[in-house]
DNA sequence: ACCTGAACACCGTTCAAGT
DNA sequence: ACCTGAACACCGTTCAAGT
């Protein structure tokens, strides 16, 4: 009890600041950033809410709006954050079809666990997150050693992250998702390919990504120098 | 002026409803699914409100809940009718591949225009939207009259739907999504590919979904039977 | 410059009262 | 059974006042 070490570990709850400012800085970007990545992991995405964040920070909901200008700045800030967890390691050691196969699995499985992200960062500006930008340039540089074509290398990235944001929300979905219900007479083809697919018991989360992530690396067509 | 012929014909503004049964129905899920597809694309999503959607329909807000649990079943409702929109004709009548292009195609301009949908439909259960079900219904059937395998019929819907839905997400993203910035010299690799692309003078998010599809195509192994 | 606290303009949802 | 209207418990965001 007593002192934490945690980002909140400045806030004396028994003696409450005043208004005006305090003599040393309380709040930045990266703090912020910190706050709602803890917050989210411990609690969840619905338990981010700006008075959720601020409590945690020890100081008024207000005072966020002097470092982010919305919530969905602080949701970047958690993108951010989020995309350095992605495995990028195998693009400086393995053939490039390897490399993607770990960057991939990874990159779903990450991103299943912030799908509420998913939205964001389809829309995000590469340009404001330094790490984002980081992860793109250790996947091109694999794909140009691998001797690609360099115009193809941005639609073939590009392609592979729709596949896997895609994917990443299905991997939330429940798993009775194609229960098919009372209306399965009306449905003979699809009930049977459910079932089928069922009678392998394979996950069919799990199933489509491997299938379609293999169905890609077959498919776009690798430079000369690729394995 | 005066009547009309949309759904809120039977609201008289000037003399309002008492409390209590009314005579005639007001209100059903049928209706209310109609006016939310047509406030959603008259005003977009964000106009999406429940009371909104009442006032729509010239009753109370708390008068949905007679019909909907929440807010997130009126979004179920409007997401099967707009799954009606997605054309499937190619599968009766074109060599698989094609009816394919032409689904996903669709598919994807669809949810472009509803992308606020796609995190909804991620979680679905098919039993609940019977439009969706007949899609998947035509879509099963093309793959199995092309001699599919049956247990990859679904692995193989569901990596094309991850595929589509992220494309959807990616379709709606800004332009200048991958401008760089000042960060430029630090990723060469990514800066060389962005410029390449660009230099082809195609739509990024265009180039990258006819790109990603032709691979799904050509990896995804066909049954025997297949065109 | 950067904080507090009150206030604003909403949300989705619940529920007693009414017919 | 199915509506109204008030109320509840929130949201994100703004802003005057304070240091």
């Amino acid at each position: 009890m007593g002192t934490t070490t945690g980002a909140a570990s400045t806030a004396d709850p028994a003696a409450r600041r005043k208004a005006g400012r305090p003599r040393g800085e309380l709040l930045n970007r990266p703090k912020i950033a910190r706050a709602a990545l803890r917050l989210v992991g411990d609690r969840g995405y619905d338990a981010l809410t700006m008075s959720a964040l601020a409590k945690a920070l020890g100081v008024s909901a207000s005072a966020l709006y002097n470092h982010v200008e919305s919530k969905q700045e602080v949701l970047q800030l958690v993108q951010d954050q989020v995309m350095d967890e992605v495995d990028c390691s195998g693009f400086a050691t393995l053939p490039l079809q390897d490399a993607i196969r770990r960057w991939a699995a990874s990159y779903r499985d990450v991103f299943a666990r912030h799908a509420p992200l998913v939205p964001v960062i389809a829309v995000l500006q590469v340009s404001g997150s330094p790490r984002t930008l980081r992860m793109y340039e250790e996947v091109a540089a694999g794909f140009a050693r691998a001797g690609w074509e360099t115009s193809r290398i941005i639609p073939a990235i590009v392609a592979l992250e729709s596949f896997i944001f895609g994917s990443a929300l299905d991997a939330v979905a429940p798993q009775d998702i194609f229960d098919v219900g009372p209306l399965a007479d009306e449905v003979p083809a699809f009930s049977t390919a459910v079932d089928s697919q069922r009678a392998t018991g394979k996950d069919p989360a799990q199933d489509a990504f491997g299938y379609g992530l293999e169905a890609l690396l077959r498919g776009l067509p690798a430079g000369p120098g690729s394995a």
